[in-house]
DNA sequence: GAAAAAGATTGAACGAGTTCATTTTTTAAG
DNA sequence: CTTAAAAAATGAACTCGTTCAATCTTTTTC
């Protein structure tokens, strides 16, 4: 039976995220111990270690999870968006920002973003960098059917815009990590506060 | 003698601070062992703990060196900007930049970066937090300037524009950061490729 | 100037992530 | 079915950041 090994194995995997992602929630990334973590999963340290290549690994992987989801979600707003472009903004990324906490808690996403930067060459951190990117690339799209269907001015270099939207609402989520006390809809109200502007300046349509 | 204490104390707070610089350009950050550090600065481990709370706030230590050097140059560009949206933005920007590896290397930065997402609470990370915070702040001063001067459209909201302008920058250094073979003159490219035409936009000289 | 109080220094011990030589389990070959 | 080879699992040992009780130095008090 070759599917034996190949079915332990990525029962193990599972295992090993979902007691990590169990831990990391309940008593927070520094605090749940890789011993730990591997008892629950019922594997010893050593074969942790041939599943993820470190502490920070494992984190990453819940993260690529979480933004595969909300990437999918997005798809179907960027194929019809409201035509209207601050509102069709702040349905895609209300939708980026609801979602957020549905895997990961605050702090989590404090230090997978921290181990994505410090260690951008580790392979779960380029996936982190990857998806990020594809991230960005949906805000373009988004800008890009708006132009399309004729309710951003023409003359807009869509590519441009859409990296300044995500780069914005990037650093503003960071900023909202930050905070254990900011509640995400303060992080909506500003993030649309600022986009709002931006959106009336590229709009075909002027608000009187 | 009253200044004895207080003499060897700023001594030893500066040669921990110079050894601990030395080794994280020379070896790299996590390579840098505490140890090493202690004994370059002649001082013993539990002595460089007295003066520092974590080998990472040695780290941002510097960092607040670096930033408030790039602050007080920032402020005379902000005080007589070229009169030009595009050019005042592209000064002080490469002016931010071109410092930035004065004293820190990549690695140092995205070190410091994630320390300061990581764990926000420390004093030294809101530190650096405070630091970030005025240099947005010297950005949308730039912006206002520009306003007050005539060049800048006086409909332009010069806070949610400063702050763009802002998080777009620093965003796009993190990236840098991250990609060590990335040249300085490629960040600089960039990013003015992503303001030019938000400097059109916010202008009232409009070019034909 | 001697004694007491306050401040500073020290390095051995501790804890948690990570490694790796050894052992166990699974698969493939004859 | 037996045996050899490959793959996976194991946990004790190692590393390095951090702590803290004991010691030493400086300052203050009388």
């Amino acid at each position: 039976m070759a599917g034996l090994r190949a079915k332990q194995k990525a029962d193990k995997t599972r295992r090993i995220l979902e007691s990590a992602t169990t831990l990391f929630r309940e008593q927070g990334y520094d605090s749940a111990r890789i011993e730990d973590i591997a008892e629950m999963a019922e594997v010893s340290v050593g074969t942790l270690y041939n599943y993820y290549q470190n502490k920070g690994d494992i984190l990453v992987a819940t993260v690529a999870m979480e933004v595969t989801e909300v990437l999918e979600a997005g798809t179907r707003i960027v194929a019809n968006p409201p035509l209207n472009v601050a509102e069709a903004l702040r349905t895609l990324i209300e939708q980026y920002y609801d979602h957020s906490l549905f895997y990961l808690s605050k702090e989590m996403w404090r230090t997978a973003m921290a181990i994505s930067i410090q260690q951008p060459e580790t392979p779960l951190s380029r996936r982190y960098t990857e998806l990020d990117a594809q991230l960005c690339a949906q805000v373009v799209q988004l800008v890009q059917t708006l132009q399309t269907r004729g309710v951003v001015h023409a003359s807009i270099d869509v590519q441009v815009m859409g990296e300044l939207f995500f780069n914005n609402l990037n650093m503003m989520f960071m900023e909202f990590c930050k905070v254990d006390a900011m509640p995400i809809e303060e992080l909506k109200a500003r993030v649309n506060a600022q986009h709002e502007p931006i959106a009336a300046l590229i709009s075909t349509v002027k608000i009187v």
